[in-house]
DNA sequence: GCTGCTCTGGGTAACGTTACCCATCGCGTT
DNA sequence: AACGCGATGGGTAACGTTACCCAGAGCAGC
């Protein structure tokens, strides 16, 4: 355990003694506090560009805030994830807070907490959570201590705010497309709950159990089928195997995620079928890339710009002080592609 | 400013108190110290297990160490990140650090520069820069404060460590290749320099001065045709429109990276021509979305779990004390996919 | 029985920042 | 002339942790 000998950093007693003032003044001009005149904040203020100070955030986390907010993903592979910080940046960006991502898994509550207790063991100053998979009361438990900002869960909960869109009426969207395009026997890929039963707040949960509601308003309750794997690309494809192997297979998928739509195609071309001529596949969340020419995925787009951007909003107003939960939905639409068309005939 | 009455964290002093030691004592149980007893370490932990403590970083950072990695990331977007960062956090799981990620923006190293403050001003123990753009003076400048690891860069710094593909061999691999089809007008996508004149270690530089090097040495001289955008689908898009409208058009592209490919598939198709009937399109990073049966992408496979592990490790070495700089090089390899084919007979 | 060593535990002063308090000054009001 | 008040600046004690030092106990060797 070496100690490089890194250079001293510039502290705020320095700052003080340089400017001959009191480092309680410097305080002050920093955090833009009451009782500084003009002539201070100047004096202060070019000593700080001289000296090139920059405050310690360690040393203000001892005080109480760190100007931080953390931000847990299950993982940055899926790139919806990228326009919700993108949102989240641009609003937080003026305030002086900074946003760091940690990865949460996705799948495992106890990767999940590992992440968030990280989160919480260098004080960040409020949390925005993308679709956590843990129970409620866990969530509530954060909340206590950190102002908390929920994505992708419809709780109704008091301690914190939930940013959603509303994925019955995604899921409704895609299933009721397929179904006027004649499709009968339409399956669904959704992720498999890591609790024990089904969180009727979640996403995927909610997605799922819209295709039911759905598809059993329509009288074709007999053909639901369902494969519960995961959000990702291997469990697309290893649900889509699993869903192929039934007789008679479904003339549709839709897939609760891109991620899981790309690897449903895969797993329908490796078959020697089709996309649309044999199987039409929709996905969710309508990332980037489906809307290239070769992919050309129907999906249902939900701002995630917007999304992040209200989480960063929502966070600020708590860590000002807000205590009143939040709810804020988007309503989602459907972007028709190539990937769906009528089944074949027969 | 309203102070919510977070219930008061479990302190070492608590643990103390409850264990009926020093404060000491705790603290040298914890950092595993020289000096304690079994029964001492026992009674310690039993205290600590008991009242749920952890550690409280900020305070750790005034005394030196965070335990936290710091990850400098252009954007989240790029899915070949996501490699990079399943293979860092896989090398340190172990270590009890953890690996925070901030976006540096990719292009502008002023927005580079906040970021890379970002992480310094939060007293990370060591950063994992990928990817950046802004002069070797400011990584060397980082780096004497900070143990840094540099993924993506051919520089030979002896202040840090570089983990880095074999650009050379790629970019070879796929000129060679479609030379091989019997492509001559070939033309590159390539990201425009932050910085006033090339960086001659970026990897988008050594992209591009091999893709004319091999233009050259087959006598290709005169069909090199360079688009300076970015690695991104706006950029790859930017960029084939303004590589179509030349007069004779290419009969393939090669853009440095997949994103750019991406908006490269879009622009050609848009265009009215197909790939790869009219023209050949390959990427670079193979990221996973290319294998896809509908995208077919030509690409070249770099290993980025492998590039994040090896990092993760040079990172902690360099943390235990190690001065010594290290370069890591990985070999790429092609991945020939449907999108090159030898061009239309003409 | 004394010296000198190792082993174990604790006391204490930082680390850099800010919240809370108090002191001073100038000025207007009584 | 005495008083009160707002505006401005500074002193100081924390925040939780660890590095450095010292003290005492136990023990071996003379």
């Amino acid at each position: 355990m070496v100690t490089r000998d890194r250079q001293r950093r510039v502290t705020i007693t320095d700052v003080a003694r340089h400017a001959q003032v009191s480092t309680t003044a410097v305080s002050k001009v920093l955090r833009n506090a009451y009782g500084v005149s003009e002539a201070m904040r100047a004096k202060v203020q070019a000593a700080i560009d001289e000296l090139g100070y920059r405050p310690q955030h360690a040393a203000r986390a001892m005080r109480g805030r760190t100007f931080t907010i953390g931000v847990l993903l299950p993982h940055i592979r899926n790139p919806f994830f990228a326009d919700i910080i993108d949102g989240l940046t641009e609003e937080i960006s003026a305030s002086g807070y900074q946003a760091i991502m940690v990865q949460s898994g996705g799948r495992d509550p106890a990767d999940e907490r590992r992440a968030s207790d990280a989160l919480v063991d260098r004080q960040v100053d409020g949390v925005l959570w993308v679709a956590p998979v843990c129970t409620r009361a866990q969530l509530e438990k954060l909340a206590k201590d950190t102002p908390l900002v929920v994505l992708g869960r419809h709780d109704r909960s008091a301690l914190y705010d939930c940013v959603l869109d509303d994925d019955e009426v995604g899921a409704e969207l895609v299933v009721e497309h397929l179904i006027g395009l004649g499709h009968r026997r339409i399956a669904h890929i959704t992720q498999k709950d890591a609790l024990g039963g089904r969180t009727a707040t979640l996403l995927h949960t909610i997605r799922a159990t819209t295709y039911e509601r759905v598809m059993t308003e329509h009288g074709l309750a007999e053909h639901i089928a369902i494969a519960a794997t995961s959000y990702t690309e291997e469990g697309g494809y290893e649900g889509t195997r699993e869903l192929l192997a039934r007789v008679p297979r479904p003339t549709a998928v839709f897939a609760g995620a891109d991620q899981a739509a790309f690897g449903a195609l895969a797993a329908i071309h490796e078959a020697g079928l089709t996309v649309p001529g044999d199987i039409s596949v929709a996905g969710y969340d309508n990332a980037r890339i489906t809307g290239l020419a070769h992919v050309a995925l129907t999906s249902i787009d939900q701002d995630g710009a917007i999304m992040g951007k209200t989480a960063g909003r929502l966070l600020l107003e708590r860590i000002a002080g807000r205590t009143a939960a939040v709810r804020f939905s988007v309503t989602p639409t459907l972007v028709a592609r190539r990937s769906t068309a009528p089944p074949a005939a027969r």
